[in-house]
RNA sequence: GGAGGGAUGACCGAGAGGCCGAAGGUGCUCGCCUGCUAAGCGAGUAGGGGCCGUUAAGGCUCCUCGAGGGUUCAAAUCCCUCUCCCUCCGCCA
């Protein structure tokens, strides 16, 4: 939810939503429908105000003049029934129009769409494509089935088997363990929420189509942890001195993927159901810019510490999506595509989910709302494929990563014979 | 799944139709005082919206006592629905 005044009064904050493309002449009509509501509301709070007094006089009033007064009362009430309707239509005409306005752009962002990402640095060297690809690799190996899935469960599901299993747990804690050195607070949460807590996270009702639902629409499963960790503070004042609030969420997430039809067919890289280690930070405003740049850093180094090449791209304002003001990709390379895929994201979506949680900071003798920021940790699908694909070696056998070698307790899995 | 009890400000807790956005206490903030500490004394201390005001200090006003509806001139207080919590019984990884 954006700040209906900073809209009318800030042309930067205007320009901010419109880079974003939204829909022509949608700003226009949530000013009007916001102009229209606030003349209702003064009429209809004038009108309040003189009932309140006529109702209180009642009270105090001798018991002779009491008929006369309460008739006054009646007839101010009846006037007032009259003009509430019409103020609660205006309200309501108002927040479905101001729900559609996306979270402004922050100016730095490169405009454009899908395409214009700006690539902010790059690290590590692509390598050639090896033996076999990922998919093929994990069947091959016996890490990943497929087949016996797709029979329980259909297509874009998936076993993971035999050692990367361990191979997951021990991801799963190495990244943990990162996160928690640096204040991050480890969390399990629900996977199941109610359709509330999916419209304060602002997946609902934009995102809609992308989730599963349970219990005959009472619960939703959740497409990523963010949404049970962003309402770890839900209409609560925090102090100032105790942000950033840093929860390192571990879940398993759940995704429709409407509309992939035919893409990444292959493997385990876009699946329903996948593990992942997700940062979540309530911030303070005015330092959100540096929790973001702090989240893409501990990203980076998780990424770099499994050996991988990868390339930071700060996405483009037409791409942003509507919560995020900012938002940063780590793309992998990928060697058997021969391209750059993202493995991570990290946006900082200032106050725009904060104003719906309602999740605030006291600051002297006011309040504000905090900055939420949330990106990957750890997808754990999507860097099992790119382990395949790095750490398979010619004889068909896999090398675990360096890092994650203590906590797997082996070193190496030798190829199944076929 | 069955039977009861409850939800009030940062926290504890009163309040049972008008004088209640709410006693009292704890905590916190500021000031005073005792050579330090503890104690003591005084003052302050909910959130949100709208309007006025220099985007100030401040003022006016509306809404909020778990959420939503209803009764009434008037609701924290009465009625209905929902959510959550607790106790007991049953069941259970």
């Amino acid at each position: 939810m954006i700040d209906l005044r900073r809209l009318r009064d800030e042309p930067g904050y205007r320009e901010g939503i419109e880079r974003k493309r939204v829909e022509e002449g949608l700003l226009d009509r949530v000013l009007a429908a916001d102009e229209a509501y606030r003349a209702l509301l003064n009429d209809a709070e004038q009108l309040r105000a003189r009932q309140n007094a006529a109702s209180k006089e009642i009270g105090k009033a001798a018991p002779d003049d009491r008929p006369a007064k309460i008739a006054a009362a009646s007839a101010l009430k009846d006037e007032l029934a009259a003009k509430e309707p019409v103020l609660a239509e205006a309200e309501v005409r108002l927040r479905e129009l101001a729900l559609q306005v996306p979270n402004p752009a922050h100016e730095s962002v490169p405009d454009g769409g899908e395409d214009d990402a700006a690539v902010v640095r790059t690290a590590g060297e692509p390598g050639a494509a090896p033996a076999h690809d990922h998919a093929m690799f994990g069947e091959q190996i016996g890490f990943v089935d497929i087949e016996h899935a797709a029979e329980m469960s259909g297509s874009r599901f998936a076993y993971l088997m035999r050692e990367a299993v361990l191979v997951e747990l021990a991801l799963v804690q190495w990244v943990m363990g990162k996160l928690a050195a640096e204040g991050f607070t480890p969390v399990v949460p629900p996977v199941l929420v109610r359709e509330r807590a999916m419209e304060e996270a602002g997946f609902f009702p934009t995102d809609r189509h992308q989730v599963y639902e349970v219990d005959g629409g009472e619960l939703f499963l959740v497409g990523t942890s963010e949404i049970p960790l962003s309402g770890l503070h839900r209409a609560e004042i925090l102090d100032e001195d105790q942000l950033p609030l840093r929860y390192g969420g571990f879940s398993t997430c759940f995704r429709r993927e409407a509309g992939t039809y035919g893409k990444d067919t292959r493997g385990i890289f876009r699946v329903h159901q996948f593990d992942k280690v997700e940062m979540f930070s309530f911030a303070h405003p005015d330092r959100s810019w540096e929790e973001l740049d702090a989240l893409v850093a501990l990203q980076e180094s998780i990424v770099s510490g499994l050996g991988l090449p990868y390339r930071v791209v700060d996405i483009a304002a037409g791409d942003l999506g509507a919560a995020a003001a900012r938002k940063y990709d780590i793309e992998t390379w990928l060697p058997s595509e021969g391209r750059y895929r993202e493995v991570t994201s990290c946006s900082n979506y200032t106050d725009y989910s904060a104003r719906r949680l309602a999740t605030r900071l006291r600051t002297g003798k006011s309040t504000e709302l905090v900055h939420t920021l949330n990106g990957t940790a750890c997808a754990v699908g999507r860097t099992l494929v790119n382990l395949f694909e790095h750490y398979q070696r010619p004889d068909g056998s896999f090398a675990v990563p360096e890092v994650l070698i203590p906590l797997c307790g082996f070193d190496r899995v030798e190829p199944r014979p076929p």
